[in-house]
DNA sequence: AATAATAAATGTAATTATTACATTTATTAT
DNA sequence: ATAATAAATGTAATAATTACATTTATTATT
């Protein structure tokens, strides 16, 4: 077996194995709507149901090397943000092994360029309150990434990963919205967020959702520190 | 081999194993410091250098309950407050073998009781600032553990896991300050402490560390309300 | 050309939380 | 009686948060 040619210790020998995955709980918003990218299953068991998409690691990479792999699969993306939520380690948690999965969740923009790429491997973004029932563990997967991603949003200006490279206040007030699951104060919200100094106006105005139009704002990189940033919602 | 017949779909077999293990960073607090136990490791490879302790996951058992095991070997203790980390998962994390890590930390007071089965165990409480070179990615383990017992702390009362019954606001104080790592003005933090309304006072004076001897509190779990609870260090 | 409709943008006062800072108090040992 | 020690306490200034309603820019319609 593969597996024992590359023990170097008797000890660790004829240890218990258990499998280990990845799974992806990948976030994106579409400019209104806060969505979950979901897979329709490609294995057995329970082939056929939405699923999270997965791997397993592989002895040559470690755990976020396996996410990326994936998500480059998947969105044809590189350097997307992506982060550890937790590992899920019941026993009885997958039918179909004894397997444990580290689970990992990203935030990715929703754009033309990578819904090709989606469609190809049977996925869907499913607007988050509409989400189905997905397999195994998942739903609580996506529960735990939902509030880890709430968790973040208070602390740090985390929207930028989801927003377009340019975004009026009345875009990123709704995914904050969708976030924190509560309407926020337009007057309060912009105040907040303008007072961090780390939004850069430009004089370009959208008007897609309004006849006045809304002017677009940059994420400004160089001043993202992390003064104090507590979001109250 | 044991783990093939429990296979029950032929696509799950064969794939790359890795082995799965949980290392413990155990906190503690003794009143005025707080420590790390740290252990002898009994086996090759690095035998006897300093080391967190871990066990593999067991096939019957998931990653928390593997923890727990650990804990109570070690110090006798049930019921000890413990967190997952995150995962290690580093293809040359451990030189003996492809194996990855899930890291859990945990908060118990030192005290009489388990100080005789700790040393039982190769064991020694090191505080933090003197803290030796550590086995693999042991150290790093810490101070990832440590920053979020930071964050931790911050938005919830996380002390009274590692203090006594009934402690002294001067001895919270300490811990908090430690666990910051700066000084904290008395005023301030006592007016902070007390407004969250979660400390009972008794009316019993701990005289150990001064002559006007201090008040002992205890811990008002039903008071325990998340209330907005932002301790800003 | 005037008007209606729409969503964007804006300000202020009241409340609450945080910070900075020094003296008094209770007790024990001398 | 006094000295020594650490615990306990208060206040004023500043900053952050909240609650709340109107005006503005533009387009489409008449």
């Amino acid at each position: 077996m593969e597996f024992a040619k590359n023990q170097q210790n008797s000890w660790y020998e004829n240890k218990e194995q258990l499998l280990v995955a990845v799974d992806c709980i990948i976030f994106g918003f579409d400019k209104e709507i806060l969505k979950l990218l979901v897979f329709k299953r490609e294995i057995q068991p329970l082939k056929g149901s939405w699923s999270l998409i997965g791997s397993f690691v592989r002895r040559n990479e470690n755990s976020n090397q396996a996410g990326m792999r994936i998500l480059k699969d998947i969105t044809g993306l590189e350097n997307i943000f992506m982060d550890e939520l937790k590992t899920y380690s019941e026993v009885d948690r997958d039918p179909g092994a004894r397997c444990i999965s580290i689970a990992q969740y990203a935030l990715i923009r929703i754009d033309d360029n990578n819904k090709e790429l989606v469609n190809k491997h049977g996925a869907f973004w499913y607007s988050l309150d509409e989400l189905p029932e997905l397999v195994l563990d998942h739903n609580q997967m996506v529960k735990d990434a939902l509030e880890k991603l709430r968790e973040k949003a208070r602390f740090s200006p985390i929207g930028f990963e989801l927003l377009p490279k340019y975004f009026t206040l009345p875009q990123i007030q709704t995914l904050y919205e969708q976030i924190f699951q509560k309407k926020l104060d337009s007057r309060n919200f912009r105040k907040k967020l303008l007072s961090l100094n780390f939004l850069k106006k430009t004089e370009i105005k959208d008007k897609s959702s309004s006849k006045k139009g809304a002017y677009l704002y940059e994420f400004d990189y160089e001043k993202e520190t992390d003064q104090n940033f507590i979001f109250k919602g």
